[in-house]
This record gives structure tokens, C-alpha cells and sequence, in this order.
DNA sequence: TGACATAATTGGAACGTTCCAAATATTTAT
DNA sequence: ATAAATATTTGGAACGTTCCAATTATGTCA
């Protein structure tokens, strides 16, 4: 219907220039007389020229299409929307647009998605991966040099940057919180025991038990999947247990929301009969009833943070694998039946060369 | 370790064909010799190779680059995190890739955010316009044969296709659920009357009013910001009134939470005193006290409706300009004080929900 | 003024693909 | 066996840009 693209060479023609004028023109360079280059822009705006990225970046021999891709596991979970708004931000405001694929934990989804990423010259990838993720499945695209950041979940073995919470920080502050109120059987409820995340944030429930002084009983673990129903199913377990705990810190808040439902279900006040901890902060905690006391991870830094480490990257053309964790810090809401709150700060932002493998 | 790329010429020389032949393969053409095929396939996989779209749409005239724009003003609100999973799910199922962006209701960032996609060589864009955004805007996308679907707001003027939830029906639902419950004064409260959204949810209150035979009531109409604190602050103009109204509608969920607080501030327990229905069916909505009748939209409906007719005109070639409201539903809880009998559960679990505006 | 540096400009030749028209191989029909 | 049809394959010539080396204009200094 319209008419053909207006290209570089339009623009010369009409502006009584060469093609490589114009081209210098585009790229800003120093070298095109004031003159011509403001005769140039206004004939570009007359004509509405657009630039084709495509072409400009066939020429480059791939180097930089300013396109980033971003992949999560579920952007329906707001904690995975609040994180692409992250990397968004300072990924925008470099100059690059997001490409946002959405795997819903479908491995071959993510493979699908990253090949396809690929095919579009991607200059760099932020991915959190899908659940049994092969750390060898990244392995291509490092070796063609695309810098590729791990986040939310770590890929033991893949030689890949990673940026990830401290779960094991955040779990042992929760624990030691619930301690501090009196409470001596603590219960770990929810999450799949075959994932990293788990190992991490098991290990602090463990150490933070031993360090308030408590006895660490294997059956007070109990795993579900990683989600409300998987919470309602682990307390109902844990209550069920001969010596039933006081208190439950969680895998997530939504196993904590699951949690306090199970609660209700058997006429138990969730804060007033039993303490409940989640982790992630997702917005819902705050407006709940009762407001939940959890480990807030700020998602949304995580990706800020993600994205300038991968622009770095990118800049720097070489890909230095690095692996960061950030803090977190307990939000004390009612939960856990105490009205006081004193936040309680942990953890600390640790920066590490990875080596090896 | 960045070897150059691996071109179809690369994989031509190392099968022995030509690389016309290669390309042939790569488009899956019936012209090619079975045993060929078969052949390059596995060169292409031996070398690892890499299509590079980029050069193909480059020599294919813009013709399609299979990648589609999707630009919302709100990420972090679940609301269009939905929005966007429903288009990711159809664009990607079509082999499509999605640029999304946000641009956090600025309308400076949306422009920037859409020129640069331009650039990318989309070949259809999906958008949430940001407030008060120009329906010349998208003019220039239009005219270059761009395909635009505008979702959730409506953008009067603009010669675009749109598809955005039946405002109207749903709060005339409201209205009339709310005068079968006996309430003869009812208020509308919340929203910023510059908007198309205030517009069509104020004319569906109007003619609920109107259909369930009681006055309208200019000084029922307080509007404010459509937020949690313009509700609050609404609600008390409302009370102030001479004659004040015994239940609302609202603009929205977030100001119908703010009601329910500026309620209790003063004494009155939403739900038994005074009712209250909102629109959007956030996810909070179910598990406020008292859970929060409202009006149902379904992002991610809209999302893959959007999608799929997004695609239907880039597959067509022609934009055809095509308008669809799509269908909301009343879910009744316990804000209006008919909590008690029937547990009015909608069998189905309610997804996350939330509209901003 | 000539000699030389410096500032601006400019034609090709890439980049990796797809298209086209034409060439070659293989069948089939006569 | 030969022509005609069909099945495969194939070299260029694009696409819109950037790069390079080369060119032309302009300025400077003895």
C-alpha cells in the first residue's frame, strides 16, 4: 500500500550527499561538517526515514544488535514481573530493547525461546532458568561470545555470571527471629528438595537453628511443591506430627499463604496460634490478613542489577563470569503474632570471581 | 574463542552444494532432493549453525521479521504482566518473538520505546497506550503497513484496531446488582474524568441507574485519583453529603480498597453498613476482608485475543481496523453484606487480576 | 606562492540471506 | 534414441547499512 522504504540513499539524493555522508550523519561522528549534518536531519525528518537496525547490524559482523534477551519462568508470578521491570529500566535507558519470553517452566519452551533469541542476534541473554535446567544448555552461546547472567537460580557448572538472593542469609534471620520469640520447634515447610534454591535456603534454616541453640529434626522438613497448595498440604503434615511445631519458616510466601489457609482450616489463627515466615516479599504480603513477616528480596534490583551486569559485559566485549549475591533483609509484619516491628537487617552483598569448571 | 559465525556458504562448501541450495533447504522447500537435505541438515548441525534473520529479512523487504512489539504502562501491576503471558502465548505458538517494553505511564518513554522497535523491524505492535497519549501516534506505524492493536484503553480517533473489556455492561452490572440489594442512592467514586475508561464506566453506572429506575445523581459522582488514597479521600466527600449514599461503585479495586479504609476510619463496617464493588478483580480482591465483589476482565484473554488479531492482520498483509470489547462478569463476594447464605464462590480460581487507570 | 597538514566527502566492497532466471540432471513419452 | 517434460541445482544480483581507502576542499605556514 505504501511506498517503498525510504533508505540511506534517499536521503542522500535528496540532500545532495553521499550515501556515507548520510551514514556518518547516523552514527553522530565528528567528522561531517554542522552544516551538512543539520541539512541531512531535516531531510531525514521530511522524508520519515527510519533506521534499519537489521541492515546497520548485518554490516557489523553481529556485533552489537542492542537487543537483550530476557527469558523467565513465569511472569505471571509478579516477583518474576517486578524483576523484568528491572533489567527493563536500566536496559532502556542503555539504549537496548528486551526481548521477553515467557517458559513457564517448559524446558524445551526455554530452548525454543533461546534459539530463537539467538537467531535475532541477541547481544546478550538474562535468564532465570527453568526448573532441571542443564547448566550445558547456555554453552553455545558463551561460545559464540553472547554474555549470558543467571538470576533468581543458580546453574551449578555453567560457566556462566550469576546474581541470586542470599537465601541462606535470609532463611537463617528467620529462623532466628522466630527463635528470639520463644518458639522451639520450627518447622522448614514447602519447595522441591531437588532444586539449589531449596539446598540454599534448607541450609540456613539448618544453620539457624543450630546457632539459636535448637535441636535440627529431619522430620520437621517437610517438602511440597512450591506453591499454596503445596503449603496447605505441608502443614497439614506438620500438624499431624506427634510433637507439632509452633512455627514454620517457608520455602516462598506462597507456600506461607497455603500455610495460613491450612491454619484456618483447622481453626488455627495464623500470628495468634502459630508463627508463620514466608520468603520473597511478593506484594500480596503486605495487604494480607494477617500481614506476612517475610524475607523481602527486592526482585525488581535483582534485574536492575542483572542488567548493568550484562551491559557491562557487553561493553566490555569480553565475558568475565562473575557471581554475586544480594542481601535481604526480614520484613517483620503480623505473622508471627508480635505487633513490634524491628526490622532486622542480614546479610550482606557478597562479590566472588568464579572459578573452576 | 569468537570464531566468525558460520554462514550458509560455510555450510554449502563443507555439503558441497551451492549455497542457493542451502538457503532452499533452510526454507523447507519441496524442490529440494530428499538425500540433499538430509545432508546439509546434518552439516548445519555438525557446524553449528546459526540462521541469521537479521540478513534474511534484510533481503526479504521488511517483509516479515517475526517479531511483534508489546508495550504496556505497567508491568509491575499483574494485570499486564497477564496481558502479556496471554500474548506471549499465541505470538510464540506462531513463531513469533515479542519485544515488550514498559513505559510506566510516560508517554515520552513510550515513544522512544516504539520508535526503537520501528528500527528492530517489528511487524506489529501491541499497546497499552500510556495516558493522555496522541492518537497520531501511532499514525506513522499505520502508514508504513504496520499492524497496531491498541488493548485495554481505548484510543478515540486513532485508525487502529482496539480491543478492551465492556466497561460499560460491567459497571451497569454493578449497578444493578447493588439495586436489586434494596440501595436507592448509589455513588460512583473514583477516577480522573479525562480518561475513555471514566468515560465508558461512568455512562454504564448512568444507565444502571437509569435501567433500575432510581435518579441520577450529579453529586453521586466524586471522582479522584484511581488509587488506594483516592478512595479514602472520595468516600469522604461522600459521607459528607447531605443525604449520603448507602453503597458505591467504584473505578476501580484500588479505590474500592480505599473506601472500605476511609470507611472504618470512620466507624462503618464495609460489607454491613455500607457496600462496596469494585472493578478489575484484582488478585487481592478475593482475600481482602471482606472479600471484594467486583467486576471480572480477564487480562490474558485480552492478551491472546489481541495477539491473535494482531497476527490475522500481519498475516493478511492489510490492516484492517476491527474494534472488540470483550465480555466481564460480576463476582459477587462479601463487600455488598450478602456473605451469609450462599457462599457465592465462582467455582474456578480467579488468576491475578489488576487494572491500572 | 608552493607545500603540506587538516577537514569533509565519497565511491565501492563487504555483511548473510533470498530471489530470479537459467543451467543441468533425470524421467517419461514417443 | 530423441524430444519433451520434470526434478534439482546453481550463480549472480539484490536488500540497507558500515567500513575502508581514496579523493577533494579548506586552511596554515614559511
Amino acid at each position: 500500500m505504501t511506498k517503498a522504504r525510504v533508505t540511506v540513499i534517499d536521503i542522500a539524493k535528496a540532500a545532495g550527499v553521499s550515501k556515507s555522508t548520510v551514514s556518518l550523519v547516523l552514527q553522530g561522528s565528528s567528522l561531517v561538517n554542522e552544516g551538512t549534518r543539520s541539512k541531512v536531519n531535516a531531510v531525514m525528518r521530511e522524508l520519515g526515514y527510519v533506521y534499519n537496525r537489521g541492515a546497520a547490524n548485518l554490516r557489523q559482523a553481529g556485533a552489537k544488535s542492542r537487543i537483550v534477551g530476557v527469558v523467565v519462568n513465569d511472569l505471571t508470578n509478579s516477583f518474576f514481573a517486578e524483576l523484568a521491570v528491572g533489567v527493563d529500566m536500566v536496559v532502556q535507558s542503555a539504549g537496548f530493547v528486551q526481548f521477553l519470553s515467557n517458559t513457564g517452566e517448559s524446558i524445551d519452551r526455554q530452548r525454543e525461546v533461546v534459539a530463537s533469541m539467538r537467531e535475532h542476534g541477541i547481544s546478550g541473554l538474562i535468564v532465570s532458568p527453568a526448573r532441571a535446567t542443564d547448566a550445558a544448555d547456555f554453552k553455545p552461546l558463551v561460545a559464540a561470545g553472547i554474555p549470558v547472567v543467571v538470576v533468581v537460580r543458580n546453574l551449578p557448572g555453567a560457566k556462566v555470571s550469576s546474581i541470586v538472593s542470599d537465601n541462606q542469609a535470609g532463611m537463617m534471620s528467620a529462623v532466628k527471629h522466630l527463635a528470639g520469640l520463644g518458639h522451639k520447634r520450627i518447622a522448614f515447610l514447602g519447595g522441591f528438595p531437588d532444586t539449589a534454591v531449596f539446598d540454599d535456603r534448607h541450609a540456613g534454616y539448618r544453620s539457624g537453628v543450630e546457632v539459636a541453640g535448637l535441636d535440627y529434626h529431619e522430620e520437621l522438613v517437610i517438602s511440597s511443591a512450591p506453591s499454596r497448595a503445596g503449603g496447605v498440604e505441608a502443614i497439614g503434615k506438620a500438624i499431624a506430627l506427634g510433637r507439632r511445631p509452633t512455627a514454620a519458616v517457608c520455602f516462598n510466601d506462597a507456600v506461607a499463604f497455603g500455610v495460613c489457609d491450612g491454619l484456618r482450616a483447622r481453626r488455627l489463627e495464623p500470628g495468634a496460634d502459630f508463627a508463620v515466615v514466608g520468603f520473597d516479599d511478593v506484594i500480596e504480603a503486605q495487604a494480607a490478613v494477617p500481614a506476612l513477616t517475610t524475607v523481602s528480596v527486592d526482585p525488581q534490583g535483582i534485574g536492575r542489577r542483572g542488567a548493568q551486569m550484562l551491559l557491562k559485559q557487553i561493553n566490555a566485549g569480553k565475558a568475565e563470569a562473575e557471581a554475586v549475591t544480594t542481601a535481604v533483609r526480614l520484613v517483620v509484619r503480623e505473622s508471627c503474632g508480635t505487633g513490634k516491628a524491628v526490622p532486622a537487617r542480614t546479610g550482606k552483598s557478597v562479590k566472588s570471581k568464579q572459578d573452576a569448571e
